[in-house]
DNA sequence: TATTGTTATACTCTATAACTATA
DNA sequence: TATAGTTATAGAGTATAACAATA
């Protein structure tokens, strides 16, 4: 008889929840919660988009990314920019906030490298090729997002 | 320069919750919830454990576990048996149980292949193959489990 | 009328503590 | 003294609703 086909999800929610705890304690020793850091990353990458989107990429939420925002524009690390629709806030990540976010970053890449070790090169290659390819699947799967 | 390195979590989170979506509505069609199709398998692939054991081996806590017992048993599912150790209850799926379980299974699996369709079919396997590797990777990184 | 940011509220899930009966 | 099962409580995380300002 084939051999019994295990749930993605028994091999993916271990996987996850030691990603989430690696991401964690890295955001944790510069003083940030795993969504502050994750925020930076998306101003990062795209400066002078507004709250909603910015929670939209992160599939987040436009109600909590609010008191991130005040805490990292409180710490300089990121700014609420006027812009031309004066209902929406351009964010903009400041010098002190890239800084702050590559370390963080760097501190991941580090952890997670650790926990790819006992797989060989070649498979390490296969992850983060076919990981990303898996996650545009799944995001595409993904239900219409509610109201808020 | 080097092409951006991506956060794993950017990639595994969406994956984790579409699968979790899956389980979510594949257990909702037959009435269970995704912890208690999660117990209904360990149960069935081992016989005879203690709800304990059957808590610790889906990383659940053997508080919450009860409730979900109580529900299986109560729908004729599963039985708690007593054993020689008369704290402890042994575990036993019912025909009723393996039934529900196997068509909660298959239609997880429908959904799951449906997901992996953008892939070719080695990428497929070599998914198959590296997902329950890195898994046991992050089990044992995963802290020491706490009183309760 | 719709959208952005914001705040407040309610709900779900999870973590912690404590009790009992057995060992 | 420690363990299995159980229950109750508190907390974190998330979802939903409503509001003012602007388009």
């Amino acid at each position: 008889m084939p051999e019994a086909r295990l749930d993605l999800l028994a091999s993916v929610l271990p996987l996850a929840k030691a990603l989430r705890r690696i991401e964690d304690e890295a955001a944790a020793g510069h003083d940030l919660t795993m969504w502050q850091y994750a925020v930076l990353q998306v101003v990062a990458a795209g400066p002078g988009r507004n709250q909603a989107e910015v929670a939209a990429r992160l599939d987040y939420s436009r109600n909590r990314i609010v008191a991130d925002l005040d805490a990292l524009e409180e710490r300089g690390l990121l700014v609420r920019r006027a812009g031309a629709d004066r209902r929406a806030n351009e964010l903009v990540i400041t010098d002190d906030g890239t800084a702050t976010m590559g370390a963080v970053q760097a501190a991941i890449h580090r952890a997670e490298d650790a926990l790819l070790a006992p797989l060989s090169s070649q498979d390490r290659k296969a992850l983060h090729r076919l990981l990303p390819k898996l996650a545009a699947s799944a995001r595409s799967s993904r239900p219409p997002p509610k109201a808020d």
